[in-house]
DNA sequence: GTTCTAAATGAATGACGTTCATTTACTAGA
DNA sequence: TCTAGTAAATGAACGTCATTCATTTAGAAC
């Protein structure tokens, strides 16, 4: 992980304006709603909080962005980079894949509000998105598994670690069923079970999970 | 499922106002919205769009909604009283598991702008919501389960319906790479041996991984 | 009939994201 | 050195939201 500033797009050079100290780019707007957002969540990110942020007003950043989602992808990007796909060069698939969801999981679930875009974007704009996938990719096809059966896997691993992700940002009482009490005695009994062992629930059920959808996907692949 | 009118707080008696041929209450305004996604989707459901639907101004709602995503929130009751949970009184708890989970996603597939706000709203707000736990915990308690694997397990399956359901509202062509070809051979290869299966990679991901986590769970479960 | 009150009104507010005509100041070519 | 040409920034709009509030309306209760 962590690459150059790799801007796709060459960046606009110096090339006039005002007498600004620095000119837009995409990288110093990415940077700039990122420390936005690490300082104040996503509810701060607004056009107008980030090009205040750079000294500039809202409707410059529309010189080198199309609209804040395009930002949030830019963003998106910049964390996905911070999820760390190297173990599959070093690790057996087992132990590899459940190291990359957990700090695949950890990292997002800092970044909720990137979730639903994410599911839904094109990767085609995201070379380091591609490059993980190639990563994760190679460790299939390493550990001898069937090309048709790789991607659903890697799809339905990315799907546990994005809700397990929402879910990390639940509430801890997000269970406590209020007065509704009385009529639920198994969920009831099963909840108490649980605080008993003083675990979060949220990061109970990851490691559970994940634990269990690693051991089922390599016990029911098929190998060429 | 599917339950009776069902409000929690008691409806409000006519009492007055205009010539008002109806009075707003909880069950209109949840049952109108819910007609206005599925005529246009949530992009659709606006607060003045609702309102006009009832043929009220925006402002006589909030005298019976203290905010939208309180609506937001009646919406997911009813979609949520769509998830079959009875299998668990009828199946052994494997079968239960899976008919139940994919009756959950192919329902919320069509409600993901919901999916962010359940994740994180505490169940006390929504009997039917504990209603359905209590079904599950009760399918798992039979099963012989140790009531403090049950939360956990619960969880886990909801965080990878969720992620499935979100994912499965991506377009089709979501992995292409675009130009971005020419390092990537293995996920390359993955995806074309994939899209020669002419399944979409979304429902084949998610029931390999049903599979997958359910038959992981059930492994690892430790029994009273 | 007077009073009480739930409910509806419509005008106003304050965030937003976004657009656009205009200006600024650097660069390249004559 | 002068002159276009142009990337970039400006600030004043817009339109769309959710939400608030003072005021009005009209049944119900006594």
């Amino acid at each position: 992980m962590n690459h150059e500033p790799a801007s796709s797009t060459a960046a606009p050079r110096r090339r006039a304006g005002r007498p600004r100290s620095v000119v837009l780019d995409r990288e110093l707007i990415a940077r700039a709603a990122l420390k936005l957002v690490a300082a104040g969540g996503y509810s701060t990110l607004t056009m107008s909080a980030l090009a205040k942020s750079l000294s500039v007003s809202p409707s410059a950043l529309y010189n080198h962005v199309e609209s804040k989602q395009e930002i949030m992808q830019w963003i998106q990007e910049i964390v996905m980079d911070g999820v760390d796909s190297t173990v599959f060069e070093t690790l057996p698939l087992d132990e590899a894949l459940m190291a990359w969801a957990v700090t695949y999981r950890d990292i997002f679930a800092g970044h909720a509000p990137l979730i639903p875009l994410i599911a839904v974007l094109p990767v085609s704009g995201s070379p380091r998105t591609l490059e993980m996938y190639e990563k994760v990719a190679a460790g299939f096809t390493r550990a001898g598994w069937k090309q048709e059966d790789i991607i659903p896997a890697i799809v339905a691993l990315e799907s546990f670690i994005f809700g397990s992700a929402l879910d990390a940002t639940a509430p801890l009482d997000i269970f406590d069923p209020g007065e509704n009490t009385g009529n639920i005695p198994n969920f009831e009994g099963a909840l108490e079970a649980q605080r008993a062992t003083g675990r979060h629930s949220a990061d109970a059920a990851f490691h559970a999970g994940l634990r269990a959808i690693v051991n089922g996907l390599l016990a029911t692949s098929r190998t060429t």
